[in-house]
DNA sequence: GATGAATGAGAATTCATTCAT
DNA sequence: GATGAATGAATTCTCATTCAT
């Protein structure tokens, strides 16, 4: 082999195509893709064949990358609510650090260029925190509240309030706080 | 500036508008948006200085309609708690009615091309809900929870609902009770 | 209507492709053949929806008008030979003038882009002709010589003559005589 | 220079090449030529210097092996007719046989990348067929029948018959023999 | 006031060729 | 000598906007 794909410039894609794509959507250009992330316009179609797959692979990527996030550290030996405040303490901390990577997320989450796979796929990595929010649930909680439901109600709460630490990052602890117990109220009656 | 040209035109613009930043997102053709609207490409620009124009317009005009939607038959002098349900219920039955409206909304929120003005303008007409809502928290409920985030927190936990009843229509009528039950526990602690 | 699509516009565009096609090859940019019609890049598209259908409109317009060109004057009722002679005047003057033509015809005619379909629709207008060779073959002529063939066959020939035609122009009556004598010979028995 | 590397990936190179160029024209991708041939995108520029180089030294090796299969056990010492014959006889099966090599050339021969001292080399080896044909046209036959010309409407009847016989293999012998018959007719008076 | 042809600045993608490995 | 990643010019096509009719 001449010179491998090398992991590194990939990498340098996607981070370049997350900044822009969080902040001008999905129509950011790839030859602006790949020239911020240090490469020419061609390059970039050595990695990934076209911007469709471009955007679903960045897409499954910070679904994985926050996915991962949240378990970190999981204390699977603690009581329900704490293990939930653990998920939801990665998730504000993840969103909150990779400004980027979350506002490229729901530019993409929005998007027709990402496909029903992809969000499939995507989703899938999630199944371990589905399980607790069921947990959550069988203990008692509103009716009609799905474990899909409520893990999306969970991920809409930290949405909110990532995007109120983005905008006042000083109370950065009391909206961390306050999302969770509304979260908390909300789902233990 | 006296409003020029017809009104009836202007509204199929917008109604066109709406439908096709739904499905193609804001990247959806001008020409397609006139063509559909049943007017031809130029004629557009006649009503719509330029197409940022038009989506700050078509944005504004959802938001107020949404706004609308929801104090009809405002019951002033009911418990907080009915208040609070009966906006609910309009948000979520206007939703519901009006599919691409949402979906329109939802692209444009995250859209660049949107100005902080008519983010400001948009927001603005919620003056009454946002009141009520601080009238809840004032009674009670999670700490650090300014009105301007439990405002958030109402309008993510309605879309989340409005998604899921979406994807499966038959269960409408749970998920906005489950919807709303989350809501109200949540906030009332 | 603002302004029709000017039907000198599409001529001069299939113009231009004509003469870049013949030098260049199919490979002619599109840029290019407009930018020679008088025409911005985007024009074009306007006339013709994509390459492919411009190179395919190119093709029929040729062929029609090579077809058109052999049935000038055609004198029906003259003796087989003459008729068939007129048309091969006809043909050898009609390539001779309209060299650009010619030859982008030919390298048309080895292209993968023009479709099955043109190639059937281009040969349709020439039945008038193919009738003709038809009676000639009726006449004794070689064995296994189907209509078909023996129009073929009279086309290379066209073709081979005015290929030397215009690599030596002042030769071109003998040519044209030798060329039609060697259909004649070839056909007759 | 001596001649490099490997015959047989020249050989690969050449075949794909041929097999390319006939289905796709002259524009197809050298990186496909390789990887058909089995071969990596820069290991083909190893062996030819340019695509240009490729595609004139195509031309030239897709001659050399024509003008070869002609004279194939030639029959120096048969009547006029009979070496005519035993030529087109040649031509007619290598064309059946390498449908590829044949339609490449069709392709080449069209294309302004083949450079005039190509032709010209490439046409070199066929000298005795010249003449021959000259001889027979001694013999009388149409006035102002340049051997070159003769040599023309050889091929083109050639390639004609081919191109029928391609559509309709079931009918090879009577295109063959109409094909030779409409020759000779032609050429013989 | 309505129309839609004309425009040309991008956009994504392809590809011959180079050169580090 | 073989490889294939890197390159960037070139290509086809799109689209917001203008303006003659």
């Amino acid at each position: 082999m001449a010179r491998p794909l090398s992991e590194e410039k990939r990498d340098a894609i996607l981070a370049s195509a997350a900044t822009l794509v969080a902040t001008l959507g999905t129509g950011a250009a790839t030859a602006k893709i790949a020239r911020d992330a240090g490469l020419s316009e061609g390059t970039l179609f050595n990695y990934f064949a076209s911007k469709d797959e471009l955007l679903n692979q960045l897409y499954l990527e910070i679904k994985a990358d926050l996915g991962k996030a949240l378990l970190t550290a999981y204390p699977s030996q603690a009581s329900l609510r704490e293990r939930c405040r653990h998920v939801w303490n990665n998730f504000i901390d993840w969103g909150a650090k990779y400004q980027m990577k979350r506002k490229a997320m729901r530019q993409l989450s929005v998007s027709e260029r990402i496909t029903e796979q992809s969000r499939q796929q995507g989703n899938a990595g999630f199944g371990d925190i589905n399980t607790m929010i069921e947990e959550s649930l069988a203990d008692g909680g509103p009716k009609g509240c799905s474990m899909a439901f409520a893990g999306g109600i969970f991920e809409a709460l930290a949405e909110t309030t990532l995007e109120f630490i983005a905008r006042d990052p000083r109370q950065r602890e009391q909206y961390k706080e306050a999302g969770f117990a509304f979260f908390w109220n909300g789902i233990s009656k």
